[in-house]
DNA sequence: TTTCCTCTACCTACCGGTAAGTAATCAGCG
DNA sequence: CGCTGATTACTTACCGGTAGGTAGAGGAAA
């Protein structure tokens, strides 16, 4: 059974795999491009039968949203909570982050598709709190770098989060869009040195 | 006339209206996302007159996608050709970007759209192939200042010029999405200078 | 017998696209 | 100059098809 059949356990095998379906669908096509005939002939389940699960179209992709965010929060606060010099949380966290959307490519490509598309569905100001939220982690981490001396004072802790995260997201982007691996985590840490060192080096 | 009306020049004002009326809600909604009355409606013709200009709703999407082809990439070459530091040519191509989407948000909000979204349409292959030649600019503009001593020699102009390229993207990204003006050109030159002295400094 | 799950059959609203027609402009000819 | 035939720039009315969603019956398990 993988990690996520445990967060997911208790609930139907004809849900989960209704889940699994849409969740591919709607990281490919986006919310627009699917229809409820297609997620149920690949899901080989009637119509009614994904409505008897969710309710909705809109219900099944807020379940799959709230499964993300419930999913992707929790292991970057571990990390972020470590007893370790903060660039090495940074890498840590960039590698989980990584190793997430290779084991689960349907789920991270879905939760990456909403990330950058939320603004145009009208039902997702609750994962646009959430998402904030998580943002701040990042913001907080650089900000306890720079108070202990680590970075540079002169660092701009909302920048370089912002940074980070565009930089994360583009090469989690890239690496669902094509077939082989280079999502490793000598990568992840290449990537951090970067930013770290600065062109100049 | 603004820059843009010189590039449509020659058209009906009647296609120009529907043009951007287009522009704008493909970048709000999507593609799948709006439907052909929708435009008719807010462009104030019939769906017919659409279709006597655009022949379909590809037709739209796709004339759309050439003109932000055009537009962008003729200032990027310009000052990728300029003789000065290779530093400053990044801050300039930034700032040129950064420009364009707040003269024209809704044609920059709908061109991030097509670059970002996942809402993968079957008929932009053409579009990709010219996106990485244009991507290709940054990879050359980033190894001449390595091959010119400007930047270390341990720079990866291929991470390097990724890095930029997503980061720039997210900062246009986030400006589109709020009205406060907060993409300045003093921000272009914090951002590459972040990047060139690294969080160290 | 009730509860849970899944189905067939169907609904209304809207989709992209088109057929057919028309008002206005214009070029060329007598 | 006035007439004519073509062309441009649109319109109304409609098409077949598909969207999201539902009513209600059937079957299995308890």
């Amino acid at each position: 059974m993988t990690e996520m059949h445990k967060i997911l356990d208790g609930e139907n095998e004809t849900k989960i795999n209704i889940f699994r379906v849409a969740a591919k669908l709607f990281a490919e096509k986006g919310y627009n491009g699917v229809s409820m005939r297609e997620i149920s002939e690949m899901s080989k389940v009637s119509k009614p039968t994904i409505y008897y699960y969710f309710g909705s179209k809109e219900g099944v992709f807020k379940e799959l949203v709230n499964f993300g965010l419930h999913y992707g929060s929790a292991q970057a606060k571990q990390i972020a909570a470590l007893d370790i010099p903060v660039k090495q949380r940074l890498v840590k966290i960039i590698q989980s982050r990584f190793r997430i959307s290779f084991e689960h490519p349907d789920f991270s490509k879905f939760f990456l598709m909403v990330f950058v598309t939320s603004e145009n569905l009208p039902f997702l100001d609750e994962f646009k709190k959430q998402a904030n939220i998580h943002r701040q982690l990042l913001v907080d981490l650089i900000q306890e770098g720079v108070d202990s001396g680590e970075f540079g004072a002169g660092a701009n802790p909302q920048l370089a989060s912002e940074i980070i995260g565009a930089v994360m997201g583009h090469f989690i982007g890239k690496q669902l869009k094509i077939k082989k691996k280079f999502l490793t985590s000598d990568l992840a840490e290449e990537i951090v040195e970067l930013l770290f060192k600065g062109l100049n080096e």
